[in-house]
DNA sequence: TTGCTCCTCACGTCACGTGAGGTGGC
DNA sequence: TTGCTCCTCACGTCACGTGAGGTGGC
């Protein structure tokens, strides 16, 4: 409930703004939205089904977003658009790499140790899994890109024909 | 109107099943779909937009595919799934390469020598916007396999260390 | 006749888009 | 007070998924 609503226009036009007070910046989310480059609703659909929630909020309501919430965005999208998850699925490597978040805490560095470990396993076979899926659609994107490549030197070739002809 | 229903389960268990008649191998939806890895709806929704007809139909009016289907499918996915194209910006590619296509066809190649090196010339620029577009996605997600990489690396570290401490 | 695949509606779903109508701080 | 951004419904849309109910060839 920290009090710090306004903070507008940000580092916007150099304005020789006071240096930070300490505390990180938050945007509200017209802000937010234009620098992760997705729509408000887009935001306010991702809080909706439980997958970002704002760092907090102003007195008047207005939802506030810091850097850990901008960075979460550009990691639902790339699970998103890179390699194909839905929504549900991202919600389920977010969790996990949430609670191995909290492992990095440090009055959390007594827990059990046995489950550190399941935990930290389960991080690097999920990932190995995402890892996987992400390189055959790099071999398949590359191809392709490679094809149009291909394509377009085809193109040139009956250009340049059409025009010794015409010549 | 070729009156060719049957020939279903073609080459499946090799049953000494004579020689190609001549006409190219037609398909139900069924097995159009699965060789193509879409599903049934999927054709039929194409076929409703208008971007993807069946080579034509069975006596008992069940749609069939030929090979040519099998690739505009591939090609309308490749465009979707690695570009991101939506259904409407399809419609124009492959309306473009159709355009393109009748120029190949030899009863046509007596026709408007400008207005053939005007289509090439839009297919060449449409194929280098795709391209441009597909060489920035291969930047995009080469980085995120290897962050991915990356993260794996650390979690084998943390591992390590988790069991040389409790050794 | 039984199985299988096909057909056409037609409603459901996911991930948002797009107003409608209203509040709130510079 | 005027502008701007924010808020919450709530219906629309795109690209299909998913039955319902029925026909047709081996």
């Amino acid at each position: 409930m920290t009090r710090s609503a306004g903070s507008r226009t940000g580092a916007r036009t150099g304005e020789g703004a006071p240096p930070d007070e300490g505390a990180p910046t938050r945007l509200r989310i017209g802000e937010a939205a234009q620098r992760s480059g997705v729509s408000e609703r887009t935001l306010r659909y991702y809080e909706e089904i439980g997958i970002l929630a704002p760092a907090g909020h102003s007195a008047g309501g207005c939802r506030e977003y810091g850097p850990g919430e901008l960075e979460r965005v550009q990691r639902i999208r790339e699970l998103q658009e890179l390699i194909g998850l839905n929504l549900e699925e991202i919600r389920g490597v977010v969790t996990r790499e949430d609670r191995l978040g909290t492992l990095r805490d440090a009055y959390r560095q007594s827990e059990d140790p046995d489950e550190r470990r399941a935990l930290v396993l389960e991080a690097l076979e999920m990932t190995e899994a995402l890892h996987d899926r992400v390189a055959r659609k790099v071999v398949r994107i590359t191809a392709f890109r490679d094809e149009l490549a291909g394509l377009i030197e085809r193109y040139r070739t009956v250009l340049e024909e059409l025009d010794t002809v015409s010549a």
